[in-house]
DNA sequence: GTCTATACGATGATAGAC
DNA sequence: GTCTATCATCGTATAGAC
């Protein structure tokens, strides 16, 4: 609800009465569920993050070797982000635009509502965490885990994200099956080479 | 004139009257220069991207053999988008942004005014023959060029176009001399590992 | 929960004085 | 070229009927 309208144009250039009306609804009655279009926006960043952070949870939990390990995490991602097209777009604003994120909320009930950006370091940090330990068993390269992490999050979402012009550089739909596995499959080799010693 | 801020909130997010503020004009004013805020826009967008095009004309004229060549180019963009901290947002999301360009106009003179999208296309192309020189002559591995385009791009822009994840990340300001530096030795590092065969 | 009606500031854009 | 109105429209948000 709303994700896409959110990917194409960003947060201040979709109204509300236009998200109501995408879901048949009226603007007022989208008020009465959500408070503010700043709240709204926040739900809709995480739950598209709260996807991608299950898949991770789901393929990360049996450990491996850290080469392993990187593989699953990247097809993983890869293949959260290829499932809605609205996803990376969404991700990628979240990342670069200055700040509309709701303020932590005071928790009105028992909700499980973490907010967006303590969940974004969730995930993050445990892709940390697999940098540095395959640095330590001596498998990957000492690079800057900072850095390896930036390479890593603009090579697999701005694919994603990046629409027409994407589109029109491989030469096919971006989300066709073919593509998608092709693009895992050359995101893989490029990070294993980026990173193994 | 107007670069960080369409580069912090996108292009609806800014209004017409803050530019005009902040650089201490009234929005009529604005409006006796450029026609509409989507040329405006667009103009925005296309002298940030002229100094990155001029840039790597200077860096890239001088022929040399593929893996060099990749190097200077690679050297040459983190130069320029570090530079000045808006042009990789505003980059960013000119490619993610679904359409905001000014219609091709009419050459109202004899203005030099290469449209975006194809100063972009440009740029882009450029690269590409680079690439499939490199694998013709069997230094690159014989990669899908569209998609090497991609993760280079994103490894590159999305790193300075990150703002506060990215300096939480790397554990410095994105801009400082420092960082900028290893950045252009990390990104370096990684993408001639991805591309020698 | 959904609607209509309304409030009111901000928006992009125009007209016209200087 | 710059300004001060002014315009219609859209923005978020609220009140209250059903």
């Amino acid at each position: 609800m709303g994700e896409s309208l959110f990917a194409a144009r960003g947060y201040a250039g979709v109204g509300m009465r236009e998200i109501a009306a995408s879901v048949g609804l009226s603007k007022s009655s989208l008020f009465h569920h959500f408070p503010t279009k700043l709240v709204f926006y926040g739900e809709v960043l995480d739950r598209a993050l709260e996807r991608l952070e299950r898949a991770l949870c789901e393929e990360t939990e049996h450990p491996g070797a850290p080469a392993e390990q990187l593989d699953h995490w990247i097809a993983s991602i890869v293949g959260t982000l290829a499932e809605s097209a609205p996803v990376a777009r969404l991700l990628l604003r979240s990342m670069v635009d200055e700040d509309p994120f709701p303020p932590i909320e005071f928790e009105p009930e028992g909700r499980e509502s973490m907010p967006f950006e303590r969940r974004l370091e969730a995930v993050i940090d445990r892709f940390r965490r697999l940098l540095e330990h395959g640095i330590e068993e001596g498998v990957f390269r000492p690079v800057s885990v900072g850095d390896a992490i930036q390479t890593t999050i603009g090579a697999i979402v701005f694919h994603f994200a990046s629409g027409d012009l994407g589109e029109a550089l491989i030469g096919e739909p971006i989300f066709s099956g073919s593509a998608v596995e092709r693009r895992r499959q050359e995101v893989s080799n490029f990070i294993r080479r980026g990173l193994l010693a």
